[in-house]
DNA sequence: ACCTTATGACAACACCGTTGACCTGTTAAG
DNA sequence: CTTAACAGGTCAACGGTGTTGTCATAAGGT
């Protein structure tokens, strides 16, 4: 075995698989985005992304030294999918909002590829790429290096962190997901006044709210609160 | 097969194991964090912690339906052994705080079922009484009904994300660990201010923040946030 | 035309969660 | 006290997983 991973650039004898197909760090990526997309997180294998690329999986062992590398290259193709159609207006507020909402957005349809990119760090393209126009806004907007830097940090663990949790709830099965919808009403809705008061007189809201992500509620705490902070220098 | 689960309640013919154990629900249980907390998260299977308590990995389907099901009742173990500890003292953001660390210190500390327990509702004993009283403690600060279901469901999500996401990251091995602050060290630190300026200008800070969990950070944003909210009317 | 070697294929390993069939000790009823 | 039901433990098997050592071969450089 020795050293199994190739560097993109010194890639040349490329030789069609037994069905036909050419291999390609791209056409791998791609093609897992796409499994993912259509059959679920779960549907990522080593072997089913083998058959779907008519390939043996051992192959893909040539272009990744193990799947861990593969969610990283994914996850690295998010962040740029992500950041190549947003547009900042000035509005920094408006504008780490949207993005926020953005790469969420992109970690909810991805729940694996989020989870290890979110404790990870790529090093690649698209990541430097981002962390650079992320930690632009922040210093255009007056905040200074180490609170910049500080706020970086919160506002990206934060989307990838909720980006996560809530795909993998969306993950969930149909009918688990109307299960979970049972307990609040069944059982949280339900209990007495008087042993649970709180819960009791709030039931109402709880049953509505604990269905939705609450992403959006914490990225606008967390913006409203670094706003306070700028402007109370 | 048919029903494989028997309500504890319902307990009565217990028979030791082979091995001379008799198995129930609170020693699987106990036997499972032991496991984790011993040798790491990904030590946790059925076919090991069969070994560990000395029984058949097939027995523990007598008590517990499926891992999932087993990975909700430590959750909720650990949210009891959270609140067990816990004291509010009247200052609901200091009480917040120090709640919102010990959350995250539970979850750092058992991340696959703190991954579970963020987007599933146990419904059990001692996640409802958590409920109760955080719901009480904002309540008690002054929040309308909404809003302190909007702020405890914000506060709750955010802990148990960044606990799973943390976790993650500690238990990676130690190597890869280091690997990581590497290419903040060795890539970000190193890119030339002319393409990267913002990345050259806090380089320093990067490589001293990124290293940290941000959740101290974002809960506290969160917290005067929502403090101001409160003031705000 | 030859040699090197990148790259694909194959077979195997050790693990995983889960289940159906079987067996046996405990318990409750007669 | 006997007996019948069945909870609960065990065993073997299924189909899946990531990963690797070995081998064959076609592509490229010389």
């Amino acid at each position: 075995m020795s050293e199994r991973v190739v560097p993109p650039a010194a890639r040349r004898r490329r030789r069609p698989t037994k069905q036909g197909v050419v291999l390609s760090e791209e056409l791998i990526v791609e093609t897992a985005l796409r499994l993912i997309e259509e059959h679920g997180a779960d549907a990522l294998s080593v072997r089913r992304l083998g058959r779907a690329l008519g390939a043996d999986p051992s192959s893909l062992y040539r272009y990744f030294r193990h799947t861990d590398d593969l969610m990283l290259a994914i996850a690295d193709e998010l962040i740029g999918r992500t950041m190549r159609t947003w547009r900042p207006t000035g509005d920094w507020v408006a504008d780490l909002r949207d993005l926020g909402l953005r790469m969420h957005a992109g970690a909810l349809a991805h729940p694996r590829a989020a989870v290890l990119s979110s404790y990870r760090v790529t090093g690649r393209a698209y990541e430097i790429q981002a962390v650079e126009t992320i930690l632009g806004v922040l210093r255009g907007a007056g905040f200074p290096d180490a609170e910049a830097v500080r706020v970086y940090h919160a506002f990206v663990d934060q989307a990838l962190a909720f980006g996560a949790l809530d795909g993998a709830s969306a993950a969930m099965p149909r009918p688990a997901q109307e299960a979970e919808d049972d307990v609040w009403r069944a059982t949280y809705a339900r209990l007495p006044a008087d042993t649970h008061p709180h819960i009791a007189a709030t039931a109402r809201h709880l049953v509505a709210d604990m269905r939705r992500t609450s992403y959006p509620a914490a990225l606008d705490l967390l913006l409203s609160a670094a706003r306070a902070r700028l402007v109370a220098d």
